[in-house]
DNA sequence: TATCTGGAACCAAGC
DNA sequence: CCGCTTGGTTCCAGA
């Protein structure tokens, strides 16, 4: 399970002799023409699904209404879904259903589950919902029914969180939306349907109706927009807590409140751990006392919103369903809510009222309604944005219309989407700094995501010559190796002043925020991301779900994860989704844990003794760099220190000196992992290094040559994608920029615009499903926006000329994705030598190796509708892992293509310590392990 | 004055 | 049970 190996096709074609290359486009050609079919299905999906909810339906989840739509149709509706993110006929689907549908439905939700990751749409959907719910019961307003259960309830097994992870729900978020004032009630499945649609715009009603209502005080910081009635609403609602009272955090949150001199007062966590007495005193009194103004979500009845969606479930089955499992959640909402969390959301609410989005708060509960308005929505930015986007409510009715297309048939936050399709690529031209430190409720904000080079990070979306405006989402992404989905500790938090010139405004999606801004026709549809802070939420608060799964500690890194709909004439929407490197957002990893940012080489022959230049941070004098070897199931099976030269060791480069692999006859190309280690517990991710056969022309990484820059010594750098290693998830394909980067896939080009400078985005390539974007896809610069790109590697291996619909596969990037996709599923998989060539396989092996880690991993698999869709193809190749299973065959690409691994690990340390409360804490995972 | 930041204190969990 | 390590959360203080 754990490590899986990439084949980076990248690398292939960027380093690869021509010849390498022709052939691996070739191989890449042929696959992608297997595949289109599942990425045209992929890519485009109707709107129509929205029938397919029924399905969907079925299952309880009914808050995520269109959430649910989505997965759902996943698996009935497949073109849907496909679009871009999962088809559903591909065997993939098998990969959906499991998780996220159960056929039924239902089953998605019930299992709360113990796996870190899984966070699975319908779950999180469901949980949502839950969650949601339990808001409004804490909030008590209309909480009729919704008892709290107390602390207690948090994990009580009883209350079945729908979902696996919630994805990140946090209180705060739901705030924020609701300040921004669209609100995502949406999620608040419960609040939905049944419930009655606020009318009102915004205001009162909302909070009132809508749990999430309560929100604005949860994320006072986030939206600053709210408006101010939500504020006083927040506050009164919310009395202050003390701070101190927290809820309770779970064994994990650390000791958090001691906060520093003051604190003491706070008496923070004094709550007795020992039994009941912490849950309810935190729980209780805060969730249930705070009455919330909103209502509860089922009563009241929510925004209009909801009632757009809500048609769609009008089943009273389904209703029923919807409301069984919110009452669970209800109860869970209150813990979701930790009291502290509130109380700060309340607090910043208050003062954050003044800052009301125009707008936003009407719109509805979902941001997915807003896309629904899309067009009219997109009028409505327009305008606003370019008239004040502050002051102006942007999408007053928009919103609150109903949409063009529901916003069902978007994708779900936790879906894998391609960056490029068809003309269009989504791109992050510049990528945020691989360090912020994200604040919490109870700081101020610590500021916008920065890039290296001092500015901001810059998306561009190529290949759109409408003159329409469009919106592009930005929300706080995992960067684990499991796939990518919403952060749940962590939500974007929009940044407004003097210093901002991006307009922004919040919007809530099944518990995660997301941050919309507009992508202007004039501006060359490119945005500066100088608008997103990211906000920490206490992991005590969020692991106190019932829902959610993942674990808060030491899960400090995140992504930025770009999104934009694009409607399509036909009718269909083109989603697509751009992912930045890995960002560290704990002040103290960024300070310790030592990070290679670049390696000057990726692969070199067994025999060893190069030299490699790694650029990062954190470097010690007493920094140690350990290249292992693991087995599928994690096991160790080689591991040694490598030279440090020690005269060249600077806080930010080390050479070091390539140790000889262990057997210098490999006959294939073999991927381990080294690491850079300043001790014990503070070693870098695993970057990943490919021993060569003798015999076999060595790779040059060059391809990012850009990175060269810095090459100190001359040797060129490959930027590596630290990032991707441990957070990537395996799985997706596209997902992995690093992969990208590393095989020097190049991910989408731009088609429009001169390649960026800077490819960085590594996201792009995961993503890509299209086709195009092989031809397209430009190098991926490692992570650093900052680092000039340098010429692409690889040209755009081919062009394809882009038929969107055609898209294929046949890009590294797919490739990647695809062998991504069926490692994670399988690691059985993976051992299947590619069939067809390594390229397509990235495999990323799931580093988690362990199972526990791999909770994932079932899930995973299943959980990329882009996997799905390729799954077929992919999973033949799968196969990459074990060095040896590279097949020669594949020679073409073999040669080019080094089997990068897969960042899986995170941090070993991180997994280890994940794994380890896992295991602990969780008697039951293996499931998912395949292991 | 408010915000942004860097640092560090305070604590609790794990060993 | 004690002490040390880790790491999360809260504060402080300077810019």
């Amino acid at each position: 399970m754990q490590d899986t190996f990439c084949l980076s096709v990248t690398s292939k074609f960027s380093f690869g002799a021509a010849t390498g290359k022709e052939r691996g486009l070739q191989l890449l050609t042929s696959l992608a023409a297997d595949m289109k079919s599942a990425e045209e299905d992929a890519y485009s999906y109707t709107p129509n699904v929205s029938l397919s909810l029924p399905l969907g339906m079925g299952s309880p989840c009914l808050a995520t209404q269109y959430h649910t739509l989505q997965s759902s149709p996943v698996i009935s509706v497949s073109s849907c879904h496909q679009t871009g993110y999962s088809s559903d006929n591909h065997a993939a689907s098998g990969y959906y259903l499991p998780h996220s549908l159960r056929p039924n439905g239902a089953p998605a939700l019930e299992s709360p589950r113990i796996e870190i990751t899984a966070y699975s749409q319908y779950p999180e959907d469901e949980v949502e919902e839950s969650s949601s719910e339990d808001h409004f019961v804490k909030r008590g307003v209309n909480i009729v029914t919704l008892t709290l259960p107390n602390a207690e309830g948090y994990r009580d097994p009883s209350c079945l969180s729908p979902a696996s992870s919630i994805s990140s729900r946090s209180c705060n978020s739901e705030a924020s939306s609701y300040e921004s004032g669209f609100y995502n009630y949406d999620n608040s499945p419960q609040n939905s349907p049944w419930q009655s649609p606020c009318v009102s715009p915004r205001g009162s009603s909302m909070l009132l109706s809508c749990p999430h209502a309560s929100g604005p005080a949860g994320s006072p910081h986030n939206s600053p927009s709210t408006s101010p009635q939500i504020g006083a609403m927040a506050e009164e609602g919310w009395p202050a807590q003390p701070r101190g009272s927290r809820p309770n955090s779970p064994s994990y949150s650390g000791g958090g409140g001691g906060g520093g001199g003051g604190g003491g007062s706070m008496g923070k966590r004094k709550y007795s751990f020992n039994g009941t007495s912490y849950h309810q005193t935190p729980c209780s009194p805060n969730q249930s006392a705070t009455p919330s103004p909103h209502g509860s979500p089922r009563v009241s009845v929510t925004d209009d919103n909801w009632l757009a969606n809500t048609n769609q479930y009008t089943n009273s089955a389904i209703v029923a369903a919807i409301n069984a499992l919110t009452t669970d959640g209800v109860v869970d909402m209150g813990e979701g809510i930790p009291v502290k969390t509130r109380k700060t959301m309340l607090d910043h609410s208050a003062s954050m009222s003044l800052k009301v989005e125009p707008g936003g708060e009407e719109l509805g509960p979902d941001g997915e309604l807003c896309h629904e308005d899309y067009p009219s929505r997109l009028a409505l930015k327009k305008e606003s944005y370019c008239g004040g986007f502050l002051d102006v409510p942007q999408h007053p009715y928009s919103w609150s219309k109903p949409k063009p297309y529901l916003s069902p048939s978007l994708p779900a936050l936790d879906w894998q989407l391609p960056s490029c399709s068809g003309p269009y690529n989504l791109q992050i031209e510049v990528q945020p700094k691989s360090h912020h430190r994200a604040h919490y409720e109870t700081e101020g904000s610590r500021g916008a995501v920065k890039a290296l080079s001092g500015g901001h990070p810059v998306v561009q979306l190529y290949g759109y010559m409408e003159s329409e405006p469009l919106t592009l989402q930005l929300f706080i992404g995992t960067a684990d190796d499991r796939l990518l989905r919403p952060h749940a500790f962590y939500q974007v938090h929009r940044i407004t002043g003097k210093t901002v010139s991006t307009a922004s405004h919040e919007v809530m999606q099944s518990n995660t925020k997301i941050l919309e801004i507009p992508l202007l026709p004039e501006n060359n549809m490119r945005a500066i991301i100088d608008c997103a802070g990211i906000l920490k939420l206490r992991n005590s608060d969020i692991e106190l779900r019932k829902g959610e799964t993942d674990i808060g500690r030491k899960n400090t890194r995140v992504r930025l994860v770009f999104r934009v709909h694009i409607n399509q004439p036909n009718g269909r929407t083109v989603s697509l989704q751009a992912t930045s490197n890995p960002i560290e957002c704990s002040q103290r990893s960024a300070q310790e844990l030592p990070l290679v940012e670049k390696q000057s080489m990726d692969s070199c022959p067994a025999t060893g003794g190069k030299m490699i230049l790694l650029n990062g941070l954190n470097f010690l004098p007493e920094s140690k760099v350990v290249f292992v070897e693991k087995a599928q199931d994690g096991h160790h099976l080689w591991e040694t220190e490598a030279k440090v030269d020690k005269d060249s060791i600077k806080s930010n480069a080390l050479v070091v000196e390539i140790p000889p692999y262990r057997n210098q006859r490999i006959s294939s190309s073999v991927q381990v992992n080294f690491y850079v280690c300043n001790g014990k517990r503070k070693r870098s991710q695993s970057q990943r290094f490919t021993y060569l056969p003798p015999n076999v022309p060595i790779i040059k990484t060059e391809p990012h040559d850009e990175y060269d820059s810095l090459g100190t010594v001359g040797l060129s750098m490959h930027s590596t994608p630290y990032y991707s290693q441990p957070r990537l998830t395996p799985i997706m394909p596209v997902a992995d920029p690093e992969a990208c980067l590393v095989g020097g896939y190049p991910s989408c080009p731009p088609r429009h615009a001169a390649m960026p400078s800077s490819p960085p985005s590594s996201s792009p390539t995961l993503h890509d499903l299209s086709p195009v974007a092989f031809s397209k896809c430009l190098p991926n610069s490692p992570t650093h926006a900052a680092a000039p790109p340098g010429p692409m590697v690889a040209p755009p291996i081919q062009d394809n000329p882009g038929h969107p619909n055609l898209a294929h596969p046949s890009s590294p990037d797919n490739n990647s994705s695809l062998g991504l996709l069926h490692s994670q599923g399988s690691p059985n998989h993976l051992n299947s030598p590619g069939r067809h060539n390594y390229h397509p396989i990235y495999t990323n092996s799931s580093p988690s190796s362990s199972p526990a880690s791999h909770p994932s991993t079932p899930v995973g698999p299943a959980e990329s509708p882009f996997v799905q869709a390729y799954s077929p193809v992919g999973s033949a190749q799968a196969g990459g892992r074990s060095p040896s299973l590279l097949p020669e065959d594949a020679s073409p690409p073999s040669m080019a293509i080094t089997v990068k691994q897969e960042p899986q690990e995170l941090d070993q340390m991180y997994l280890d310590d994940v794994n380890e409360i896992i295991r602990n804490d969780l008697s039951s995972i293996s499931v998912h392990t395949h292991a």
